[in-house]
DNA sequence: TTGAAAGCGGTACCAT
DNA sequence: ATGGTACCGCTTTCAA
């Protein structure tokens, strides 16, 4: 049971005070803020440094009735959580934010394929503050039992049908801003590679591919594939050149699928972006790697994060004012793909 | 100061024992084990799911004198983080084992550029009981503040000169094991873009090199860059190739690396794996994502993070027969590049 | 402005 | 086997 380093014992209130010739709760209000003169306060800082004090978390989390941890719910297969090229950046951005503000991060990933709900027993189980929730669905049990239970929340992107805070990004008018250029540029016909339509980000990119093209709007120009996965790019836009030989633009709904889709043109002896314009989404590391290099729409994912986690600070803050939705701007870089 | 979500007050030990007729020594027995009569416990067991009792962490941590908490501590700018393929999976790798030991863990990504000291500082701290330390290079000052705290830790990798447990794979065994293979298949030529050499990774990986080389090896044939990526694999392979326009084999550092080699190549005319062999090391995304696909050296990233969560728990159950080295098997994946 | 004292929710030791 | 009780380190009334 040598669980703590030996070391010697680690000094405690009790022992500022004492060298500092002041009780306990003097320290404790220098420490908090409350009345206490400028000459006890000196007394106290000198005999802090002095005795090396460093507060306990457990007692005053234990008084406080609070942990000063927040949760990172993750609901996505390990797989994928590696794959995304913008939970990263979430996490640390909601990292970053949350340890300014002295609060711990506590990373849970729920591995879809298991069970959702050892998370909501851990989610009720008071270990947390509150949560920052990536990836949500629709009818989500977990976005229940947030509700039910009423823990301080943010979402990261805006799944429909739920009530607490969210940030995102304006998926719809980015996807529009992209084909809108596409068609300036003199793209005819162009198609769209959809993914993940079970997520709202995947919804409203097709979404505003539709809304782009308006009357213009071919339905057979859209391919739909489960994931933003490169296999499902390369496979997706096979099919949609099978059935539109003639398609002069690709809009695909992520870098990945962006990528996997130049793999398929050129196979077929298209070259990018002279015969087909392509796309892409996320700026992630798959952009600049590609060659051509890819047009992409921006994503803020620090930032992101970031946000989400202020989001849940505010609200543990009692600030009422907390705005529910936040969009974060995702600008399009065009690159030389289109 | 809204901070706990209103509700009814959360039940305790006491309500507990009220609630079974008996006394919260006794409640406290049949959760942490100790004589209990098999009646007691039936009635607290019953007593435990009616009033619906969770402990408290605060409270517990506080008379145990832990956290429950372990560190894992990442010494790497943040763009690293997010491009570095293996982090994200020792990662989750370390959280699993942590977390099936009802351990938290703490996630702490040091950005080089800033205070190192910050995190020396939260290991002082006593907010975690032991930490999960990746890529600590030598002389890395962190080490130095664990190894005077005497912190239960455990290395991914093996930094040279540092005394605790660590987890890692053989690099050098494994790039030799590449190198015998590029031979036996007839390359005569073979050159390596060696990267990171300030750790051990990156030192070991060029010393496999040239150990499976042995007279053969010519260091005109070796290019070193800075980082394990893309852009540092596309120029080291545009110099190499200046210097050995006739070399057939190339072992680059990373699949980053070799991706970017190939591209390189590409640009120069040759085919791969016609006119050179190319391997990489990670068996990353990088790896099915190139064509023709890398071969290369898999990574158990996941395990490698499951390992040295394990390592860091066993030393905080006083098991005195924690191996100070463990080194997990990294076999050579071979595909079509070579 | 300050000190004293009462808990916060558990665990562990001590008698019984 | 069980109950009683002291105590973990800190915050927060309440008096003074």
């Amino acid at each position: 049971m040598a669980a703590s380093p030996s070391g010697p014992r680690r000094s405690t209130v009790h022992d500022v005070a004492r060298a500092a010739g002041v009780s306990r709760g003097t320290v404790s209000r220098v420490l908090n803020g409350g009345y206490v003169s400028e000459q006890a306060r000196e007394a106290i800082h000198r005999a802090i440094s002095e005795v090396g004090y460093v507060p306990n978390t457990a007692a005053r989390n234990l008084v406080r009735q609070r942990t000063q941890a927040v949760g990172f719910i993750v609901h996505e297969p390990h797989s994928l959580f590696l794959e995304d090229p913008n939970i990263g950046g979430i996490m640390l951005g909601a990292n970053t934010t949350l340890s300014q503000a002295d609060y711990q991060m506590v990373c849970v990933v729920v591995d879809t394929a298991r069970d959702t709900d050892r998370v909501a027993r851990y989610l009720s189980g008071g270990f947390v503050d509150g949560a920052v929730i990536v990836s949500a669905r629709h009818q989500d049990p977990i976005s229940d039992v947030v509700e039910r239970l009423r823990l301080p929340v943010a979402f990261v992107g805006h799944p429909p049908g739920i009530s607490g805070a969210w940030v995102g990004i304006d998926n719809r008018g980015a996807a529009e801003a992209v084909v809108s250029r596409l068609r300036e540029t003199g793209r005819r016909r162009i198609g769209m590679i959809a993914a993940a339509l079970d997520r709202d980000s995947g919804s409203d990119r097709l979404a505003g591919f539709r809304a782009a093209l308006g009357d213009a709007f071919d339905p057979a120009l859209v391919e739909t594939v489960d994931l933003y996965a490169f296999a499902d790019g390369a496979a997706g836009m096979t099919r949609l050149l099978e059935r539109a030989p003639d398609l002069d633009g690709v809009f695909a709904a992520s870098d990945a699928v962006a990528a996997g889709a130049m793999q398929a043109l050129r196979a077929a002896g298209r070259r990018v972006p002279e015969d087909v314009g392509v796309v892409g989404f996320d700026d992630s590391a798959w952009a600049t790697r590609t060659s051509p290099q890819l047009s992409t729409v921006h994503q803020p994912a620090e930032g992101l994060g970031s946000a989400a986690a202020a989001a849940v600070l505010a609200q543990l803050d009692g600030d009422q004012s907390v705005r529910t939705g936040i969009l974060l701007d995702a600008p399009v870089v065009w690159r030389d793909s289109a």
